[in-house]
RNA sequence: GGGCGGCUAGCUCAGCUGGUUAGAGCACGCGCCUGAUAAGCGCGAGGUCGGUGGUUCGAGUCCACUGCCGCCCA
């Protein structure tokens, strides 16, 4: 007969198949219609503010991969704050202005563009940032990231743009703003200045040339009285038209070196320590060193410039040193930084004979050269040199070099009149590395070392732009006598103009609606002209948090938390941290956290501009994978360092994403016909594997807390299904299914196990909910059944008690015995003698006193009368003797040492009879009915009750 | 050249402040169950914890040197 009509089978209506890529998009058709965003920003209201800042991603491309890890994190962030019953608003924001879009709205354009004003140029740039705005917005959306998509910060808008101002009056009040001829990273292809931050450093040959400058005549009695040259070393020729100085060291030994070679008899000076280095370069023999002077000794004379009519002085200079080249050192006060210092204290010209596009100008002073492009200039300058006589060595020379991060062509140093912002005006830099030190937690804790060196080495910020699409520098220049003028009410002025009408108006408006009024030149002129250069776009993103952290968006300055990949130490987090300590004197951010980036199946890192990720790009996500399954998978490894990447890694999160709802599932099927307001039993009643369960549940609780606190989602997530699986699947949810099958319904051995399953339910769904968003809100609906209503994402954090110590030791050490039960019935199946536990029969002893009484005295104490049925239901055998060695010694036969230190088993077939319905062995299966005509069918006592019952559901003859 | 991170089972990774026979998931092999069933459970094999040396009663865990791989900076 069969008797499973009888039981309480689960039954739910959470299906196995999750059909992630169907349901995730009805999912978040609710959530819009019930506008869920609104409903927890209204029911937190008063709550404690708890602000994450959002960095604006590009509004350039569609989204990939490491937008995802972004979101998800941030997601997750402002999910679990919001349960843990915080007021976390999602603000998110795009960066608009900028290069990237310009260029490539120029390439859409094409000729078109040269016939086109500035301001018609926007307006194209501003309708391409749009255009990916939205994309980018639709994905993020469907992403599950949730937040106020209605009312995103745009750099380009109005009100942030005056933020952006507002933040750069505040600045030229304090006196950081300077504006100056400096050399400066500089881009020939894009034709603008570049910040540090839009670097990157590749592998480049250039020509390695040693370049001899004559002593003039009237110092040749400095250097031994004979003709000698000074030799330099250079990889950039092209610099040489500008050179105006030769530095040295005042402290290193300078050779005068005499030597045979190629070259006949040559007289120069090199540094001692390098003499051999430059023999081998010249192919120079028979060496010979008459004197050596102190480097000091040579500051002063003059040199002949090696083909430009003009002598430049040899000036002294700390950075030399005698590592590398000469020692003496080729110095170019327009084409370096190093050199631009020397310069300006020496009082050498700053020259720059190079235009913005790179080609040289008449101020080169070759005529031949005039026109040629810098970096078709070398062999020019290499014939020159070669001709005059003064070329010492050429080599090809492989190393690290500067290109623009955009163009991926090299950049030059080029001295041009820039705006910057000061590092080290009022201690600017050390307040910021303070801040940085005393008030702020950098996670993962190695961020702060790396921001430290970046502020410590950073030099002054070129904030200026020579390109459209921005927010214009508000500076402007008397018509006459050229004066620039950019005082904070100027900018201010400017500001109010924006706010109102956006900053398009600086392109659209002649420069005498834009100045404020009665503003006059010290030359008594009234009449200026607008600046043209417009801010770098990280001085726009970097005045987010004034633009955006502000009471009418329901947020605050400074924010909890900052969220980005690990390249905005030098970016974002940088040049928003300089600005905000410099015009408030305070971090933005309290929480500094940062993430890797994604790399290949083999660790390498993967290219954007090689077309990024594309196996697994937003359209794979959403269409085939399902972005749950996405979500659990970056949250599996560990985002902090780089996290590789590829469809077949991806499948073992699918395996998981299966395991944890069919869990999930199992739990939710047990829970059918419960009711928690009638059927709810109190824990100090329950059975001691629902005890158990729940205090191991509230462990659980206290663990993952701790990590989503820490924003280490990946170890909540991990904690989170080695709960499900270990403590559940295969151990709790094992030994509970019994009782729940079998028990009576609405008995208390039942109901102890369903009040156990639906906190398990309910707490397990919210554990998960910030990772997991759409299943455990799949999950949350299930739970409907049971009275509770609502999304999950309304719900709050579970309380937790605290576990009782005692019993979770002892649960452990029973585990350790049903593992080793396992093991060694794991023979007698393969033998095919028993098959599942319940033919089992174990006999045991102990050596170990602690074990002992944890099989006898302390299971009696914890779980009363019925304590060694409670045994057999937590080992998951029929019978479980111990053997009695004083009475029955020869019982002792069959036993053998387990891996559990004292612990003695043995396993046999369980020779009782097994009842037909719960399918356990009891000893009094059969005895219990009255009805002779049943004893085919025998039940245990437990089950004889559901005879009647049995009969009824299942009258069919047997086949 | 400077700094940082990684190197633990075939694969992806846990191993926090040094302490019993180094763990998990996947994959693999062998079984069980058929009342979680396009599920569930058990057992097993598999690792000189990049290398060398040191501190310690004891090191994957600390120190020194070193080898690859990657990132950042110049």
């Amino acid at each position: 007969m069969s008797w499973k009509k009888t039981l309480n089978l689960p039954s739910t209506d959470f299906p196995m198949k999750a059909n992630l890529v169907k349901r995730e998009p009805e999912i978040l058709a609710r959530w819009e219609a019930e506008d869920l965003y609104g409903q927890i920003r209204a029911q937190r209201a008063d709550a404690d503010l708890f602000v994450l800042h959002d960095g604006p991603p590009y509004a350039n491309g569609d989204i990939h991969l490491g937008h995802v890890l972004n979101k998800v994190l941030k997601d997750i962030t402002i999910r679990y704050r919001t349960m843990r019953g915080l007021n976390a608003p999602y603000v998110p924001g795009w960066d608009c202005h900028g290069l990237p879009i310009e260029i490539n709205v120029a390439k859409k354009l094409g000729k078109k563009m040269r016939e086109m004003s500035k301001a018609d140029v926007r307006r194209a740039c501003r309708e391409y940032a749009e255009g990916f705005v939205e994309t980018q917005r639709q994905s993020f959306k469907r992403l599950g990231i949730m937040g106020d998509w209605d009312k995103p910060y745009l750099t380009m808008s109005p009100e942030y743009e005056a933020g952006t101002l507002d933040v750069f009056g505040d600045l030229v009040e304090a006196g950081y703003v300077t504006r100056g001829l400096r050399p400066i990273h500089w881009c020939v292809s894009c034709a603008t200045a570049l910040a540090d931050a839009e670097l990157e450093y590749a592998q480049k040959t250039s020509p390695s040339i040693h370049v001899r400058f004559a002593v003039v005549d009237a110092d040749l009695e400095r250097v031994g009285g004979a003709a000698t040259d000074v030799v330099i070393w250079t990889t950039t020729p092209w610099t040489i038209p500008a050179n105006r100085a030769v530095a040295v060291h005042p402290e290193l030994d300078y050779a005068v070196l005499v030597h045979d070679g190629p070259e006949r008899e040559q007289r120069v000076i090199v540094a001692v320590k390098l003499v051999e280095k430059y023999l081998a370069v010249v192919d120079g023999v028979d060496p010979q060193i008459p004197l050596v002077v102190k480097g000091a000794d040579l500051v002063g004379m003059q040199l002949r410039h090696p083909f430009l009519d003009m002598d430049v002085p040899v000036v002294a200079a700390d950075y030399v040193s005698d590592e590398d080249g000469t020692g003496c050192v080729h110095t170019a006060p327009g084409h370096g930084a190093d050199d631009f210092h020397t310069g300006k204290r020496e009082g050498l010209e700053i020259c720059n004979p190079v235009s913005g596009r790179g080609i040289y100008t008449a101020d080169v002073g070759v005529e031949s050269l005039e026109g040629v492009h810098v970096f078709k200039a070398n062999e020019p300058v290499l014939a020159i040199l070669r001709e005059r006589g003064r070329l010492a060595a050429e080599t090809p020379f492989e190393h690290s070099y500067p290109h623009c991060w955009r163009c991926k062509k090299p950049v030059i140093f080029r001295a041009t009149s820039q705006w910057f912002v000061s590092v080290d005006h009022d201690d600017l830099r050390k307040r910021a590395l303070d801040a940085c030190r005393e008030s702020a937690r950098w996670i993962p804790s190695r961020g702060a070392g790396r921001m430290n060196a970046m502020l410590r080495d950073r030099p002054d910020w070129c904030i200026s732009r020579q390109r459209a699409w921005g927010v214009p520098i508000p500076a402007f220049y008397c018509d006459a006598c050229d004066t620039v003028y950019c005082t904070p009410e100027i900018v201010r002025h400017v500001r109010d103009l924006v706010a109102a009408d956006g900053a398009d108006i600086w392109f659209e408006r002649d420069a005498a609606d834009l100045v404020p009024q009665g503003l006059t030149c010290a030359c008594g002129s009234t009449t200026f002209r607008a600046e043209t250069d417009i801010f770098d776009v990280w001085f726009e993103s970097g005045s987010s948090w004034r633009s955006v952290l502000t009471e009418e968006r329901g947020l605050r300055f400074p924010a909890d938390c900052y969220l980005e990949g690990q390249d905005q130490h030098r970016g974002w987090f940088q040049l928003s941290l300089v600005l905000s300590v410099a015009a408030r004197n305070e971090l933005p951010f309290r929480d500094c956290v940062t993430h890797g980036f994604f790399t290949d199946e083999r660790g390498e890192k993967v290219s954007k501009s090689k077309g990024g990720m594309k196996e697994l790009g937003p359209a794979v996500i959403f269409r085939e994978i399902g972005v749950d399954i996405v979500r659990l998978f970056l949250m599996l490894g560990n985002y902090f360092d780089d996290v590789p990447v590829s469809r077949k890694l991806v499948k073992p999160a699918a395996d998981q994403y299966r395991k944890i709802r069919n869990t999930l599932r199992f739990i939710l099927g047990g829970l059918s016909g419960f009711n928690p307001r009638e059927d709810h039993i109190d824990i100090a009643h329950m059975c001691t594997p629902d005890r158990w369960v729940l205090q191991a549940l509230d462990d659980l609780v206290v663990e993952v807390e701790a990590t989503y606190e820490n924003y280490e989602y990946n170890r909540a997530a991990q904690t989170l299904r080695r709960f499900m699986d270990h403590d559940l699947s295969s151990f709790y949810l094992d030994i509970v299914k019994d009782r729940l099958y079998c028990a009576k319904s609405g008995g208390s051995d039942h109901r102890s196990a369903q009040t156990a399953l639906f906190r398990l339910a309910t707490v397990l769904t919210k554990l998960w909910a910030p990772i997991l968003t759409f299943t455990s809100e799949e999950a949350w609906g299930a739970l409907g059944a049971f009275g509770i209503d609502g999304s999950v994402h309304l719900s709050s954090w579970p309380h937790h008690g605290t576990a009782e110590q005692s019993r979770r030791e002892w649960m452990a050490r029973l585990r350790k015995v049903r593992t080793e039960i396992q093991r060694l019935v794991d023979p007698l199946r393969k033998e095919k003698v028993v098959g599942s536990g319940q033919d089992v029969a174990v006999s045991w002893l102990s050596h170990d006193a602690d074990l002992d009484h944890a099989l006898l005295s302390d299971a009696e104490a914890i779980m009363g009368r019925d304590w060694q049925e409670g045994l057999l239901e937590i080992l998951g055998v029929a019978q479980f003797t111990r053997v009695n060695v004083e009475e029955h010694p020869e019982a002792a036969q069959g036993l053998v040492a387990t891996g559990l230190q004292g612990l003695e088993l043995s396993v046999a077939r369980s020779d009782l009879e097994r009842c037909d319905r719960c399918w356990r062995r009891r000893d009094h299966v059969g005895t219990g009915s009255t009805d002779e005509t049943t004893t085919s069918d025998p039940l245990c006592t437990r089950c004889e009750p559901f005879r009647a019952a049995g009969a009824a559901e299942a009258p069919e003859t047997p086949a």
